[in-house]
DNA sequence: AGGGCCATGTAATAGGTTACATGATTGC
DNA sequence: GCAATCATGTAACCTATTACATGGCCCT
């Protein structure tokens, strides 16, 4: 269970609510871990009953109140425990490819859209993570990053790498599902 | 829910029993779906009990009798209509990512291990999906398939390329966090 | 007036993992 | 004799998704 790992490495970052939580589980940290806020305050529930992590009220003008998590030493043990321990090499679970290997038994052509659909998603993405790159990351392209090696920066930065990587390799093989697809209709018409 | 479709379609390309089942989702199919052999029964189970597969006893010698399932009309129809269905593009869950993140609270260098531990089973899965590719797909290489353009096989190869993309990417990232978290080692000691 | 953001949650259901359980055959 | 492969399943538990529910503020 990385749900409960992901949210201590996020308030261990910086604390904040389970709202705050689950807008960078859309943004920074969806790149590797995706919740909903439902799941989120859930755990969150869990987790301060557990002691692992403590919470403040937070009263605010022109909003509602939050509750601020933070990381209590249990947890920072729990986290700990967890990075020594090996995990197993995740597979991919990717239901469009179910889809295009299904797609044998229907008519391959009428793919060519949903495809699209997921191309052109995968191509926001990219250009979401880029920007967010310019933006956190500027200038450390010059393979020199020696000014002050902040590890929690550099070990952020090679993640969302990782992000722009697998966004990168996905639009090239729908660029190649694609062409398949198009071959397939054009090839056995002659 | 995918597993469903990806037990059609698995079974349309061709019958088989849960075992048989649950060893090409640990092959073929493991490169876009996971299945343990447990979660494969209970889902027959239920998909038998909603017509939507049929199944045949066989007997056989010297092992264990099987259950052959194979598609009834029903589960055609489930399938084709998932196909026609659009799906939500995809998002990661990298467990790795998180503790690679979570390192910044904790020693870099005690993940080294486990990266390479990472890197080695994904260059091990690709070794597999290309030793699969020269027995499946020979000389498929020339760009020009022309011979009898089988749409099965043709689907069948663009998304095993998906998977050895995605284990190439991986494993080159995987070379990025290691590059990355060696300097973190050597940086801070000057 | 209506939509979007901030903020929190509950309830029901579906999906997935882990542990337990059995038993025959084949090969070393 | 022991391990691996073939073959099937149950039970308990944990995780995740979907739908429902509320309510104030800000902007147009």
């Amino acid at each position: 269970m990385a749900l409960e790992h992901a949210i201590l490495v996020s308030l261990l970052e910086k604390p904040g609510s389970g709202y705050e939580l689950a807008r960078r589980f859309e943004r920074s940290i969806g790149y590797f871990w995706t919740a909903t806020h439902q799941q989120i305050y859930r755990v969150l529930g869990r987790m301060e009953a557990d002691g692992r992590l403590i919470v403040r009220e937070v009263r605010q003008q022109g909003r509602p109140d939050k509750k601020e998590y933070s990381v209590a030493a249990p947890g920072r043990t729990a986290l700990s425990a967890w990075l020594h321990k090996p995990i197993e090499p995740e597979s991919l679970r990717h239901d469009l490819a179910v889809k295009i290997r299904g797609a044998a038994f229907d008519d391959p052509a009428a793919l060519i859209r949903e495809v699209e659909r997921h191309h052109q998603e995968h191509r926001d993405r990219l250009a979401r993570y880029l920007a967010g790159e310019r933006r956190d990351f500027p200038g450390s392209d010059p393979a020199a990053p020696s000014e002050t090696p902040d590890a929690g920066r550099e070990l952020q930065h090679v993640v969302l790498r990782g992000g722009i990587a697998f966004e990168r390799m996905t639009i090239a093989w729908l660029d190649d599902v694609l062409a398949t697809l198009h071959r397939l209709r054009a090839g056995p018409v002659p």
